[in-house]
DNA sequence: TGTTTTTCTTAATCTATTTCAATGTTTAGG
DNA sequence: CCTAAACATTGAAATAGATTAAGAAAAACA
């Protein structure tokens, strides 16, 4: 248990919200998968079933819709130590809206509709750990949309660049530009009047 | 407990995602105090930890951020059967960024952070009812922002109208263009347009 | 009831962002 | 290593929505 595994970085996660027995966390594995995908893999079309909470442990993934126009908006990137799905799709068991597809080469640990199932009756106190989890996200999501009504595209630019670092170093930019909510276009041009300034 | 009550329609709502015996409902009351309002009280201030969740069974509540303009920017709005809190500062017993505020007199049932705790140590049970219901605010949200990046404000309106009938009735509309990220103004021109094409 | 306050509308001007179209640059695959 | 594909930049024209300011209508209130 002490040596490096695949669900380290998970057991770190989930011990950050509660606190479970050996016997608790050899349960918790049993009811896992650890699967490997390669970049541009698609986890989940509209239309199907999300069948999946997947915490990625490796890799880049995206979630994202398609709207009227055609276009691809981003909901969000994952990168380590964040779980991607389509809750709603996975906790009411019906045809998702979303495409989750992975940007690098990824490693993902998922967990099924039954498996969560089956952890929730044997280890109750998960309700809680995917409460918080749920918190957590709901809390991200609230201050997403009140920038997106209240900020500029600039700045809005700037907080993700500020907050997310890593993902602007492993994201194209017309997907950064998606998820902001804005053109690839216009992002450019706020690139390069923030270069301007800058020197 | 057959006989009306305050707590009828939050029993309800309970009951639709968990199953509890006669002496847990008397316990979950026992976490609970019914409040009452006047119409435009102030519930919860920027600055101050928010104390409360508060299931709504008469009347209307919006909750609101000053973004640095100082416009008042509508997060949602709340009626009947509507839980109104700021769950990360309730959560996490932090400092709110949000206003929240009756628009009409108002029946709130509230539970304070230490009886929810209790209340998870008594009937774990509950942690499943409010992760179901955060799951459930977590999709509109996430709707939301999707139909803000997607849709232009006329689309938007119209959605809210016809997915929100009676919070239309019962709401101003410079509020309701709050809630749709516009200005009222713009609203006002959104409907004028569309009263035109509809005669 | 009349009066004050809040809410709603209209119109002119202004701005952030989109769209379109063209060109340049980097990346991936044969 | 070359070529095609994916990605990024730039500029001009178009548009959704903001801003300002004024007045009309409705609601609250005394």
């Amino acid at each position: 248990m002490t040596s490096p595994s695949v669900f380290t970085s998970l057991d770190a996660y989930v011990a950050r919200c509660i606190s479970l027995s050996e016997a608790d966390f050899a349960y918790f594995h049993a009811q896992l998968m650890v699967k490997h995908y390669k970049k541009k893999s698609r986890l989940l079309s509209a239309g199907e079933i999300c069948s999946f909470e997947g915490f990625i442990t490796k890799g880049c993934c995206r979630v994202y819709y398609l709207n009227e126009k055609g276009n691809e908006v981003d909901l969000y990137f994952g990168i380590e130590e964040w779980w991607v799905s389509d809750m709603a799709s996975f906790t009411q068991q019906k045809p998702s809206n979303l495409f989750i597809e992975t940007l690098e080469d990824t490693e993902l640990i998922i967990i099924s509709y039954e498996a969560k199932e089956r952890l929730f009756i044997r280890i109750p106190a998960f309700e809680r750990m995917f409460r918080l989890m749920v918190q957590r996200t709901h809390e991200t999501l609230m201050k997403r949309l009140i920038s997106s009504f209240s900020e500029p595209a600039e700045e809005r630019y700037l907080s993700f660049v500020a907050k997310y670092p890593s993902i602007v170093q492993r994201v194209p930019q017309h997907l950064i530009a998606a998820y902001l909510g804005i053109t690839p276009e216009f992002l450019s041009k706020i690139r390069s009047k923030l270069k301007a300034k800058n020197l």
